[in-house]
RNA sequence: GGGCCAUUAGCUCAGGCGGUUAGAGCGCUGUGCUGAUAACGCAGAGGUCUGUGGUUCGAGUCCACAAUGGCCCA
């Protein structure tokens, strides 16, 4: 045996086979190291966090990057897969925290920090192997043995040195920052995390009246739900062309929107009328001097967020406890007044509530102002509040002490480095990610946490100088006794005392960690520890040509690394971005864990193979569309494609042993290969080129339908028309031919399809290739993709083969209508063609269409008025283009209404000349579409491009070969159902039921005795014999026979 | 409230330049093959291309508005 026989199923034990294969022979390092020195292909990963088991999303993702860097290797460049991990933030440490039974911030200190970041560094790990199993298993390519990690201190040491850049430039300050703080727990909480706490209770519902200045008896009526922030009210907000009223109440004059005048209660009577605009600047008197304001406040200002569906159109700013309060303050420049504490508790300046929760002061300040006749009236109010989803505490909006990166400084750059990004799809550049950078606000990066990347700060007890850090040997030459081994994380580095260079006092760290979208963010210069080392690899690696990750990094992964990239090396970090869409179950319901329906990786892989999985991501559908991932799609697309291609494959193995044939000890040239080789090849090579042009687009999916129709065509055209030649066994030109020509597309689209579906395409190619040739590379992927060869692709072959595989459809539809099955032979079809290209099409391939519609004769026909009438209507494409492109509805309409015969003939010997409003339209042939309609006397069909008759009458000889087909087929079922073996020999025995038919089929065995036999391995028909099996009775065409059959010894 | 995407056969999706019979796979019905066989092939039925207007000789495709669903941002 040549070849290895394949296994008949795509079986998950052929992929762990070639897994280790992979793994012992080092393909994939191979695979990049043979490329040593030749133009790179850049590619960057986004760093996944392993804090959590690998997900279908996961295994999309690294699909496609799997896809092009394997495509883009085998197209000859270089292309590095340093692999990435996300180790720092806040889900590491809740999960920590979880476990640990831990519930808050000084839960964690009082366990120790120390302790604590050690947990957190064991847990970001602790799925590493899952993720590993899953990468393998998947048959993804990437370096995992040399990942950066972002928790390590070189890594650590270079988003210092960059944050140093950004300080340098003064694009690092300190600001505030309004964020959902939980009082008890101290800490922020993300947005998602505070959407899953909102409640509906019962809040306290005020208006309260501001005195005017400089006006007696006059007041701006304000409305809040949270009277405990008035006592850090540092202005009134008003909209600009809202429309206000004061109005006399008794002896007070109040000042509130028109349209909230149901406030008063329908009393009150308007004196004046303004807008917005005039009451800004106005000022009023401060509610509770508990704080002297450093800076102008305490009046009027506008807010683009007032409304007047509810309060009094004048909404109260208190910018530590608000972001839009915060926003409006800055904008304004007013004063922060914060009196409350991180645990939620009013400060000592607050004389009469200091050190009490503010929430539980409202009712005491409350009542404190309806003794000083500020309350104007009191209520409840039902509405949604958010509460913490660990402990349940109502969270405050709360101005955190934060550090920001100035992005809006840069703006306009991001923007025009973003425009030179090209983003698949498309929209994403102009729509969501612009939109995202126009709304752009400064980068809030630290967090008040443990676990990160420490802000490399230091501040001067003394002096008060600040001083960032952008190095380890920087840390050594300030800090006082910085070991060695220094770990750049908290707690080590909080103990870090530096030298004030000013003053030399002495300086301790602040205490914040970064975001962690900085560390990921900061990957194209830090995965090398750039400058640091590495300098050579930063150069020839920046920046990524292409990466690719899941739509929700727009404002991640996506921004972060524009951000840093645009600042640092004044370029985008990425030249072309791929977006993927969202994975959903069958249902369109978003895959996640809390819905309980995300389907487990690995056993898809185990069950289906990994090619099937990864096909099933590739085709379908453009991977920025939202896809719906389920069990059946899977198996779908492995029967679609895989399936198919290892049919064909293992057909191949089969006749290729039996023949012991060997493709390298034969040689014939391509051009004296008969028609149909000479056409698959044709068609493969087509494919290569179309399969190129889509990938080096990045259009996955047009690829995949292009090797979807390839393999199709391979199976159930080529195969099936060529199968005989394949049960020969004397080795002529036209078998070696075939051979020779299944040999090369198979080897060819193993390569294809190596970049999409690795194992089964090492599998053909191990076998096919290496078996017999030692001087072949090892895996198919250390090959070249393959190139399309122009010489071999032939247009007119492929249109005519696709003009005969119309007329089988046609043939065959054209029986089935007329009930008559390929089975039954018939005499004859006309086909009519009326131009030379199909009369030679024909003549051509006149065989195949006899075999494969069991047809004595096929001829064409020139005139078909005898088989058919036709119908005429204008070809759109052409007329539209022409002159007479405005006459279209009248040629219509004339066309229809003309005899299709009569315009048919015309245009065959010409031209057919009409008229329209008097006026000439002379129509050529290919101005007209044809239709045909139906006649008795055949089976006509028609595809409106060309039409088709079967002779429908059978002769006795037609009906007899019938006969003897069908008894063929009903022996061969029994020999199979009675569990014969393939050479067996056998002897026949049939009985005619109806009396009056058995000349029929007596004549049918007399004249096609020895065929039948042929076929079935019999050596004689007769009676039904007292040694055969049990006969069983068979409706042959109409007529019931018994049959029995036994084996014949000899 | 703002941005973006989607809506095509019972289901999942194509439809690249606007051209008149709108395609595929699955499912369904019928049928074939039995020397690729626990497969597979073929045929058929099945569509007011979400709706309403518009541009055009011609719209699933371009434009406007609306509805429904989704993602993101507030």
């Amino acid at each position: 045996m040549l070849f290895d026989k394949p296994e008949n199923t795509v079986s998950a034990k052929r992929e762990e086979e070639i897994l280790e294969f992979w793994e012992k022979e080092n393909i994939f390092k191979k695979s990049v190291s043979n490329r040593e020195g030749a133009k790179k292909f850049v590619f960057f990963e986004g760093p996944p966090t392993a804090n959590g088991t690998p997900h279908p999303g996961h295994v999309l993702t690294k699909a496609m990057k799997d896809l092009i860097p394997r495509y883009k290797t085998m197209c000859g460049c270089q292309v590095n897969r340093k692999a990435g991990w996300d180790t720092h933030g806040l889900p590491v440490e809740l999960e920590v925290e979880k476990q640990l039974g831990l519930e808050n911030k000084q839960g964690i200190e009082k366990y120790g920090i120390e302790a604590f970041i050690k947990k957190c560094r064991e847990s970001v790990f602790k799925y590493e192997a899952q993720w590993r199993e899953m990468v393998t298993r998947g048959g993804f390519w990437i370096d995992m043995d040399d990942p950066y990690i972002t928790c390590t201190n070189n890594y650590i040491e270079t988003v210092w040195w960059m944050l140093s850049k950004f300080w340098e430039d003064d694009k690092l300050y300190e600001g505030h920052k309004v964020v959902p703080y939980c009082p008890r727990c101290g800490t922020a909480l993300s947005s998602h995390e505070v959407a899953q706490g909102y409640k509906e209770v019962e809040d306290p519902s005020v208006y309260v009246r501001f005195t005017i200045k400089g006006q007696t008896n006059t007041y701006f009526l304000v409305w809040t739900t949270t009277p405990w922030t008035l006592i850090s009210n540092v202005a009134l907000a008003v909209g600009k062309d809202i429309e206000y009223v004061k109005v006399k109440l008794n002896e007070e004059y109040l000042i509130l929107a028109k349209s909230r005048l149901e406030v008063l209660g329908g009393e009150g009577e308007v004196v004046e009328n303004y807008t917005g605009k005039d009451l800004l600047g106005m000022e009023y008197e401060q509610l509770y001097p508990f704080v002297v304001p450093q800076k102008k406040a305490h009046y009027v200002i506008a807010g683009d967020f007032v409304s007047t569906e509810d309060g009094s159109g004048i909404v109260h700013i208190a910018p530590a406890f608000g972001e839009d309060d915060y926003r409006v303050g800055k904008e304004n420049d007013l004063p922060v007044i914060q009196p409350v504490g991180l645990d939620g508790k009013f400060t000592a300046e607050v004389t009469p509530w200091a050190d009490k929760f503010v929430k539980s002061a409202d009712p005491e300040i409350i009542k404190d102002l309806k003794i000083s006749g500020k309350l104007f009236k009191s209520a409840k109010i039902k509405h949604t509040y958010p509460f913490c989803w660990r402990c349940n505490s109502p969270l405050l909006y709360y101005a955190r002490h934060s550090w920001f990166i100035r992005t809006t400084a840069f703006k306009d750059e991001i923007i025009k480095n973003n425009d030179k990004i090209n983003w698949f799809p498309e929209h994403i550049k102009e729509g969501r990610f612009l939109n995202f950078l126009e709304n752009m606000i400064d980068w809030a990066i630290s967090r008040d946490r443990y676990w990160g990347t420490p802000l490399p700060i230091w501040v001067c007890k003394d002096c008060g100088h600040h001083h960032l850090v952008n190095s380890i040997a920087n840390l050594k030459e300030m800090g006082e006794n910085v070991s060695d081994d220094i770990e750049l994380h908290r707690p080590y580095v909080d103990e870090i005392i530096l030298k004030c260079p000013k003053c030399s006092g002495k300086m301790k760290r602040v205490p914040e960690v970064i975001d962690c979208w900085f560390d990921s963010g900061a990957m194209h210069t830090a995965q090398w520890h750039y400058p640091f080392e590495n300098k050579e690899n930063f150069d020839n690696l920046f920046p990524a040509d292409w990466i690719c990750e899941a739509v929700d990094q727009t404002r991640g992964w996506f921004y972060s690394l524009l951000v840093t990239g645009t600042f640092l090396h004044k370029t985008s970090p990425y030249k072309n971005v791929t977006v993927l869409g969202l994975i959903c179950d069958k249902n369109g319901i978003k895959m996640s864990k809390s819905k309980g329906n995300v389907l487990d990786c690995m056993s898809l892989f185990h069950k289906y193979g990994a090619d099937a999985v990864r096909w099933s991501l590739y085709s379908g559908t453009a991977p920025w569309n939202t896809r719906r991932f389920y069990e059946e799609a899977i198996s779908d697309s492995q029967k679609r494609y895989l399936g198919t291609l290892q049919n064909v494959y293992s057909f191949f193995v089969l006749y290729a042993n039996i023949e012991n044939f060997n493709p390298f000890k034969h040689n014939i040239p391509v051009a004296e290969r008969p028609e149909i080789d000479r056409w698959i090849i044709s068609r493969f090579n087509h494919t290569v080129e179309e399969v190129r042009k889509a990938l080096d687009k990045f259009e996955v999916v047009w690829a995949t339908e292009k090797m979807e129709k390839f393999v199709d065509d391979l199976s159930n055209w080529y195969v099936r028309r060529s199968r005989r030649r394949f049960w020969t066994s004397e080795g002529n030109t036209d078998s070696l031919s075939a051979f020779l020509t299944l040999y090369e597309v198979l080897v060819g689209i193993a390569k294809l399809t190596a970049p999409f579906t690795p194992f089964i395409a090492e599998d053909i190619y191990r076998n096919l290739v290496c078996k017999i040739d030692s001087s072949a590379p090892e895996s198919v992927h250390l090959c070249d993709y393959p190139v399309s060869d122009q010489s071999l692709i032939d247009v007119e072959l492929e249109d005519r083969m696709d003009f005969i595989s119309r007329v089988v459809v046609l043939g065959r539809a054209a029986r089935n209508e007329a009930n008559l099955k390929v089975r039954q032979p018939l005499s004859e079809m006309k086909v009519v063609v009326s131009d030379s290209f199909s009369r030679n099409a024909l003549k051509n391939m006149e065989h195949l269409l006899q075999e494969e519609l069991n047809i004595k004769s096929v001829s064409a026909v020139e005139d078909s008025s005898s088989l058919m009438r036709y119908v005429a209507k204008p070809n759109f494409r052409n007329i539209g283009k022409g002159p007479y492109k405005g006459l279209m509805p009248q040629i219509k309409s004339h066309l229809e209404g003309a005899d299709g015969n009569e315009v048919r003939k015309h245009l065959e010997s010409g031209e057919y000349v009409f008229e329209i409003d008097g006026k000439p339209v002379t129509l050529k042939s290919e101005d007209v579409e044809l239709q045909a309609l139906a006649s008795d006397e055949y089976s006509v069909q028609s595809d409106g491009k060309m039409s088709i008759a079967l002779v429908k009458t059978l002769s006795r000889e037609l009906l007899l070969e019938g006969f003897a087909r069908e008894l063929v087929n009903k022996i061969q079922f029994m020999r199979k159902e009675q569990g014969f073996d393939i050479v067996d020999r056998i002897r026949v025995g049939y009985e005619v039921c109806d009396a009056d038919k058995q000349v029929d089929i007596d004549e049918a065995v007399e004249s096609f005795g020895e065929s039948i036999k042929e076929d079935t391995l019999a050596l004689k028909i007769g009676a039904i014999d007292s040694e055969m099996g049990e006969s069983a009775e068979w409706n042959i065409n109409g007529i019931n026979v018994k049959l029995a059959i036994a084996k014949e010894t000899k």
